[in-house]
DNA sequence: GCGGGCACGTTGTACGTATAACGAGCGGCT
DNA sequence: AGCCGCTCGTTATACGTACAACGTGCCCGC
């Protein structure tokens, strides 16, 4: 009703039908729509341009701004696959920063079946301002550089990119004590086979934290990143329990791997925990679903999402001719008014802690301990 | 190595610096680059002026292009949930055969949280030729008309646009005919409260077919379309679990529900599926982590995406102003020879029906029976 | 009374592309 | 010989926007 579009909509308006209708010249209606126009157009004048925009239901041709301006205020979130909520997280972190900033984020979820050819993105086809990219999503950084466009990796160790990345090594630890503090004295790691940092850390810190502690690293099953894949390696890596030489514990590098896990067990006639404990990775939906609910690591993915998008923001206001960010919602003429504070989340948090000065930032983790944990049984 | 990106890039070449590069005009580029050169360029020129676009790493400003051509070969795909395998599916299917004809397809998340305020499609902000969408994503079917983009509607009745759907009622009377052949007499309904197309047919056809049966719909819980949700209305609908005139099997509206009523059965002491059957819908992945497995209708989302996208594409063709769509991989300055040919996927198949003429596709589908139904317990 | 600023706009141009319209050379047919 | 028609290009223009550069009154201070 007070959508005011041209129903019959002929070929769409454009800012020189705007300025005719609120008879001006071009130029100004692209200062008052461009928020450019304080002290160079009068109060009244802006609001008939306004007013004409409004009536005429005008909305800015992005392909021509995109090629006067030279960029398009459009990201791209690369991510391994569209069904892990954790990315689904990501996403909407990114997203809330974006929007906020006037920004596009357009979503590419990597591996869809279909070839990349040559280039990587051909199938979001948006003209892009920067890429922010899970490094699980990636086979090569340099293919991904090769565009030229600005560039935020998540979960990598790239060291001459900004990235983001979760405080791994902490989390792996918080895994370990609680296992230990239960009283379990020999684990195994059901671990995934991609080769990625931030798989790379979980065994280096689940080593590291088991080593001086009296208890074992008995065994290491590495399988693909699925439900499927958890229930193969957990069945080899629970072969002989329970046993003076069998794990108590199963420490799985993700949720989809511990559900699996719960599955092994359940078929070798293992009750969970009372038989054998399992713990998870990043607190997915599922880990809920399944029974007995999850001991796992809340990994925030909305706050990597925010925080992999500032970083893109930054990145482009240091660039030479880009535009800095700006918190002006774009030039589609929307009445003034937001019901409350747009407030750019998170803006001013602590937990964050990122390197000042530096191309990194490290996000805490916590552990939610729930069911799938208990004390070893006693023999 | 092989790629030919400038690696210390000035300002990106543009045509004309290939048509300067080759000797030749900028027009000329545009019609080589483009395809439209058969008996316009000689073939000696045609190949001087690929070579050049190669080594210069020349890729076509997009943002120029659609300025002038008035279209973007982009389209847009509007899921209302980004973690639901099936709309993963869908994706898969419709980014398929887009990129087969050249088109971009970009994704949309309709619930990230973000206020849509006037524009829908906000964060998305590529500029669109067409709009793909899930009616459980859109509120108002009227405001994503108001942009005046071709649009195509998933699981909808919607009869003033072109729809793909699948044939639900038959697959409820498979679930229906199934727990009836297992000698079910007293079965309940676990309903998705979301208004939507999709499930008011679930719940007529689930009626329909027990009505003349000797068997009685009992019970019909609604609920959330959730994990939690579905716990907490078979928790209801299992009351009085087993009794005279208790339900025997639950059939549930998705597979998210079926997962809260095998939750809710444990909880209560039920065993499935000695106790109770339980069935699910879409055979998402979930479906198999779970323990028992679920019995399900296996809804081939890719198919969905596939005819969504193409019935797009019909659409597109027969606008007047529009480009029809076109097998050519864009300008790219790709090697010729792909490995085996492109070959738009299922494009000739059966299984499909398609109202000849009509603007509705409706997608066949097939029941999985699995672990988590059987017999209902002999008293 | 006159130069200088200020407030308010306007004129002009460029972004990179696609395509309509227009040749130029040349061979063959009548 | 004349001229059509074909091949192989070129020139010119428009798409809709942003912004630099340029007026034009008008008030102010000296």
């Amino acid at each position: 009703m007070a959508v005011p579009q041209r129903d019959a909509a002929g070929p769409r308006p454009t800012s020189r039908d705007v300025a005719h209708a609120a008879g001006v010249s071009q130029a100004t209606v692209s200062l008052v729509l461009g928020d450019k126009w304080r002290g160079r157009v009068a109060e009244p004048t802006a609001e008939r341009v306004r007013a004409a925009a409004r009536t005429l239901g005008y909305r800015p041709n992005l392909a021509a701004r995109s090629l006067r301006t030279g960029h398009t205020r459009t990201a791209l979130l690369v991510v391994p696959a569209l069904t892990n909520d954790f990315f689904a997280g990501v996403y909407t972190g990114a997203v809330e920063v974006a929007s906020a900033h006037g920004f596009g984020l357009v979503l590419y979820p990597s591996p869809t079946g279909i070839a990349p050819a040559r280039d990587p993105f051909a199938s979001a086809r948006a003209a892009l301002d920067g890429v922010i990219a899970s490094s699980m999503a990636v086979e090569s950084l340099a293919e991904l550089r090769a565009g030229g466009l600005p560039l935020v990796m998540l979960d990598s160790d790239a060291s001459d990119t900004a990235t983001v990345n979760f405080d791994i090594a902490d989390g792996m630890r918080q895994v370990a004590r609680h296992l230990l503090a239960l009283g379990h004295r020999r684990i195994a790691h059901v671990a995934s086979a991609v080769d990625s940092w931030t798989f790379a850390v979980r065994a280096r810190a689940l080593a590291g934290a088991v080593a001086g502690s009296g208890a074992r690293l008995v065994r290491t099953e590495r399988c693909e990143l699925s439900v499927p894949g958890g229930l193969a390696a957990a069945t080899r890596a629970l072969a002989g329990v329970p046993g003076p030489d069998a794990p108590t514990a199963l420490v799985c590098d993700d949720d989809l791997l511990a559900a699996g896990a719960l599955k092994a067990a359940r078929r070798l006639g293992l009750r969970v925990p009372e038989d054998v404990s399992v713990t998870g990775f990043d607190d997915l939906a599922l880990a809920r679903a399944v029974e007995p609910e999850l001991t796992t690591l809340r990994l925030p993915a909305a706050d990597m999402g925010a925080a992999g998008m500032r970083a893109l923001l930054a990145e482009l206001a240091e660039r030479p001719g880009s535009s800095g960010p700006s918190a002006a919602p774009a030039a589609t003429p929307t009445a003034a008014s937001a019901s409350s504070a747009p407030s750019a989340p998170h803006d001013a948090e602590a937990p964050e802690s990122e390197k000042e000065g530096g191309r990194e930032t490290v996000l805490p983790v916590t552990l939610l301990a729930r069911a799938s944990t208990g004390p070893p049984p006693t023999p």
